[in-house]
Parts: structure tokens; C-alpha cells; sequence
DNA sequence: CAGCAATATGCAATTTATTGCATATCAATA
DNA sequence: TATTGATATGCAATAAATTGCATATTGCTG
């Protein structure tokens, strides 16, 4: 159960709506953390039953109401426990490497290009990161003793990148050989 | 509901019971897809309900019963179509990563130790893939050409381990920077 | 010979995640 | 002005995964 201290991570660093959270789960945690906004709602929820969160309502007459989500000295602990806490790693599940393991069934011109749509994708990923990279590389110092632990998790984005690429590259090499 | 696929894959390349599967998850496909045999042995029962698959018993008066569980042409044939299809990217969940976001919140000694032995671990993996990649790249052609697509889930596995490690190095290094 | 690891299978309860549905407003655009 | 996309929230049903328990044999080791 660690969509709670993904939660609980972000609240930590800034309050927020269970809208607010999908947005930041998207753009920011996206790499290495998903959650759809059903679970983010059902989460919140139930975190607040446990009094780990709590909200201010923000009624506005215009736009529909706002569950702004804070954490409580409760939730705090629970993550620097979570934190300190070594964990189990977590179990990979890679349908596209299922699917490379029976290649021999799958038509070949069709896994080409679903690779090279891979490829593509991950490139895409990895100019992102690479921006957001020059944008951390160029703020102050001080910002960036600030974001240095994020940072690292960026680095594992543009590092995993990296490898998905040329992992990416040598299967679509090999595919062309074998047609030629 | 892949665990389905990943199954029927292990079965297309050889028939087994619920406990060879589980080995063989653990073994070779256990970098890219896991299974607990709780799981497995839940999924089988499903599967053969839906005609998947089949089992022939065999008994034996001094060990435990086994299920050897063999694809039928309609579980050939449900793979095949999987295979087809393009799938949508698996959601990543990665706890560790998380961890370091927040991870001006732990004790750094202790982020360091785990990040050391994360490195390790992986380090161990890496030797072990390149055990198998050798024993493969000395193997007859014939045989590469059989496992030519296993063979590149393998290098996947190579190419993501030494980017793990890689960025494990990084984040040893900057730990051990800021303790200095 | 007692205990443990490996082989071999499974049920039941609970927790987590997905899928489908549902509502409501605002801003832009066609 | 009608539709779409973004904001903002949630329920209900189902599917998938985890956790805990349970059984039974073989072979090895201390």
C-alpha cells in the first residue's frame, strides 16, 4: 500500500486538491508513480478516516467546491517512518517484454513498428526530461539544494530513458535484419 | 490482466505445472513480469475454467499430486491474438523512487545503506544476465536463432540493470557528497 | 532423528486497482 | 449556440493482488 505515502509525499511538499494530485502524479511523479483519480479520491478518503490528511473546503458560488488536502502531524510521521522504513522492491510487470518473449507468434512488421512507436515515445520522454533537467541546472543554487533529492529521481527518469532507447534501437535493428 | 498472458507465453514455450511456472517466473521471466504462486495457481484455475488451458494429472503414490498444464488451441490461439494487438504501457510503481523525492526526510546515513545495497543487488543481477547472455552467445546458431527473442528480452534486462546501477553510483556519490 | 528447504497445491479474507458511470462549471472554439 | 476540453468530485461493480493459513512428501543436514 504505497499510493498512500506517494500521497503523502506530495502533500509534504505542497497542499493540494485530489485534482491537484492526479495533475502532479501526471506531469511530476508520472515516471515512477500512477495513480487514475479514482484511486486518488477513494485514497484521500480513506486517509483522512485515518486522520493522516486533512482538508479545508473552499466553497466557491461560481466553480464547483475544492478539497484543498493537508497533512496532519499524523500523516507526517507516517511518511518519515514510511521513509526511514527499508522496503521490498517492487515487482516489475513489462507486458512489452512478455510480448518480445513470444515474439515468434506475432506478425514482424507489426512489432516493428509497435517498437518503433516505443522508441519514439521514449525519445519524446527523454527530451522532456532533459528540459526540465536545463530549467533545474539553471535555477539558483539555493533552489537547486532545495530540489536536489527530486532531482535524483529525475535523473533516474533520463537515465531509464536512455536505456528503453537503446534497448529500443537493437530489437528494432534486429527486426529489419531478420526481414532484409 | 496480463498475468493471463504472461502465463499462456510460458506455457507455448512449455507445458509444466503451477509450481514450474512459478520457478520460471522467478527464474527467467522474474525480471520483467512476477508472480506469487497464490496467484499463479488462482489464474490457472481460471484459465482452465475458460478452456485456455488443459491438465493432465499424474499421480504418483510416493510424491504430491501434479497438474501438468498443456495450452489448448483456443489458449493458442488467445495468445497469438494478444500478441497481436498493440498494448497500452503498463503503470510504473516504483517505491524507491518515491522515497528519494521525499527523501529530504530521511536519515541519510541510512538512505546511503540502502542505496548501496540497492546497487549491489543489482550489480548481482547484471552478472547473473550476462551468465546467461554468454551461455547463449556460445550456444549453436541454431539455438540462437530459436531464442532470438528471449534472447533480446535478455538484453533488456542487461541494458536496465547498468542503468540502474549507473544512477545508483550517482546517488551514492551525492550522498556521500553532502555528508562531507 | 529432528528440523528445515524444496516440491506441490490450494482456500479465504482483505486490500488495491480498474472499469464504467455520473455530475457540474467555465472557457474557448467552431 | 452547441460542443469540446479542462477543472473538480465521486460511487459501484468487478478484477487483480496480497496476506495469512493450510496440507503433504522427499531429501538433506546437524
Amino acid at each position: 500500500m504505497s499510493l498512500k505515502h506517494a500521497i503523502l509525499t506530495l502533500l509534504e511538499t505542497e497542499d493540494g486538491t485530489g485534482y491537484d494530485l492526479l495533475k502532479r502524479f501526471e506531469d511530476h511523479l508520472g515516471y515512477f508513480w500512477n495513480a487514475s483519480h479514482q484511486q486518488i479520491y477513494a485514497q484521500l478518503k480513506t486517509m483522512h478516516k485515518e486522520a493522516l490528511i486533512d482538508f479545508q473546503l473552499e466553497t466557491q458560488d461560481d466553480k464547483p467546491d475544492k478539497k484543498i488536502y493537508t497533512l496532519t502531524d499524523s500523516g507526517r510521521q507516517e511518511l518519515s517512518e514510511w521513509v526511514q522504513q527499508p522496503l521490498k522492491l517492487g515487482k516489475v510487470k513489462d507486458a512489452l517484454l512478455v510480448k518480445i518473449y513470444a515474439g515468434h507468434l506475432a506478425d514482424k512488421e507489426q512489432l516493428l513498428e509497435e517498437m518503433l512507436h516505443y522508441r519514439d515515445s521514449h525519445k519524446r520522454m527523454l527530451q522532456t526530461f532533459l528540459a526540465i533537467e536545463d530549467e533545474y541546472l539553471n535555477s539558483s543554487k539555493k533552489k537547486q539544494q532545495e530540489l536536489a533529492m527530486p532531482y535524483l529521481t529525475l535523473r533516474r527518469g533520463i537515465i531509464g530513458e536512455r536505456a528503453c532507447i537503446e534497448w529500443a534501437e537493437e530489437v528494432i535493428q534486429y527486426l529489419r535484419k531478420i526481414r532484409a
